[in-house]
DNA sequence: AAGATTTAGTTAGAAGCTATCACGAACCCT
DNA sequence: AGGGTTCGTGATAGCTTCTAACTAAATCTT
């Protein structure tokens, strides 16, 4: 049995509560975008009236904040995930980007997308950030590592790497998962964002293309 | 002196309002985002009264709709201007994208930055990102044809090319303006999100990477 | 130039939102 | 069974977009 395993049964309410929320947030960031989120929708479509979610949220950022957060775990959980089902195998993880990505564009972009200017995230969510580094990291140090790409490798070598906790990786294994990181979002974030709509292509060829330009370290 | 063109002073007057208009939602926008723009506040700061400027624009989001066009026509201009100069050259390209890109960040973001689920860009604006496409194919057209690059190039050769306007490009050249695309709004995007405010390194020389990379059609 | 018409800007107001406060009611724990 | 915590409510302030009615000014027409 052991449901829910939190202790109070005060507690376990306001846990589900709060999780409701969520729920219900999610499906309105999917269908009108981030900005429309309304405390106010929500409480109603929950059938309370508006300033009760005061007592589960302090402010609309918060839960924002929350969503941001819960979205970084959830990404970091499944490309730490394909990895390990995968032994670090980078395409594995290309594929688990491309698939967590395409189930839910809005919370691909609550990750990546157009950032409020004044908007600092948390320490928690960095360091979240930061497995996710560490994940590509693990998967680029575990390939045979390809040539050291002229001028930007020798710039990171003159960097101490703070990198992520100092991770133990080659300059060429910094410059894989960098490159793996902004390509890959290169296409995704344009196929999401409706940039390829009116061109006949397939995204999904063109995300296998760049890839491949990844893993040949030279295909065009 | 003949210093607006445009025919009665009414009409004069009205497009000098609604370019400070413009203006002031570009300050606001610089420095809060898109999502904080504020017709109130800009009406305020113009020392009139709220509803004054729907004499001017019809509602928030056409004011939003507004500043996308200029934005996408500036990146066109700013294209299509390096294009001319430097004789079709792709670096150049590049560079105007990325200098175009830094001089305002959430100008940028207005372009291609997170979409509104709802939202449809009207014709015009669709034209303009045409526009950018057949500049990118130009100067690819224009390269050295590189290598035709498997499994990718065989798939746009199969689809007739309604891509711009019919533009007479080879299937390479189309390859190579949409890594073009994708690959440096990849780097661009995550740079100007901060995604890589922790990291010591310098993006600039990420961003040289990856445009040797597509130079070169081959360096990782 | 004088009158008629179009246009600019105002205030008032509806409907929505975030967020705070004070109050009553329900609940949990001892 | 009482006592303190917590939940949910309605009221309220202040913000937003946007409509409507009205005034005043500038322009067009005669």
């Amino acid at each position: 049995m052991a449901e829910s395993s939190s202790a109070t049964p005060r507690e376990r309410y306001r846990a589900q509560v709060r999780a409701e929320v969520k729920e219900r947030a999610w499906e309105q960031i999917a269908t009108a975008g981030a900005s429309a989120l309304s405390l106010n929708a929500i409480a109603k479509r929950m059938g309370m009236s508006g300033p009760a979610l005061y007592r589960y949220f302090a402010s609309r950022d918060e839960l924002i904040t929350e969503l941001i957060r819960d979205a970084y775990r959830s990404l970091a959980d499944t490309l730490r995930a394909a990895s390990e089902e995968s032994g670090a195998d980078v395409a594995a993880l290309a594929h688990a980007l491309r698939g967590w990505a395409l189930d839910d564009p809005q919370r691909y972009f609550l990750v990546y997308g157009t950032p409020v200017p004044g908007y600092h995230a948390p320490d928690d969510i960095t360091a979240i950030a930061s497995e996710n580094m560490a994940t590509l990291l693990d998967a680029w140090t575990a390939r045979p590592s390809a040539d050291p790409a002229p001028p930007f490798a020798e710039h990171l070598e003159g960097l101490g790497r703070q990198w992520v906790d100092d991770h133990p990786a080659p300059p060429a294994a910094l410059h894989g998962a960098l490159t793996f990181w902004t390509r890959l979002h290169g296409v995704l974030s344009l196929e999401l964002a409706g940039h390829f709509n009116g061109m006949g292509f397939d995204p999904a060829q063109l995300f296998a293309a760049e890839l491949d330009s990844l893993l040949t370290g030279g295909g065009h």
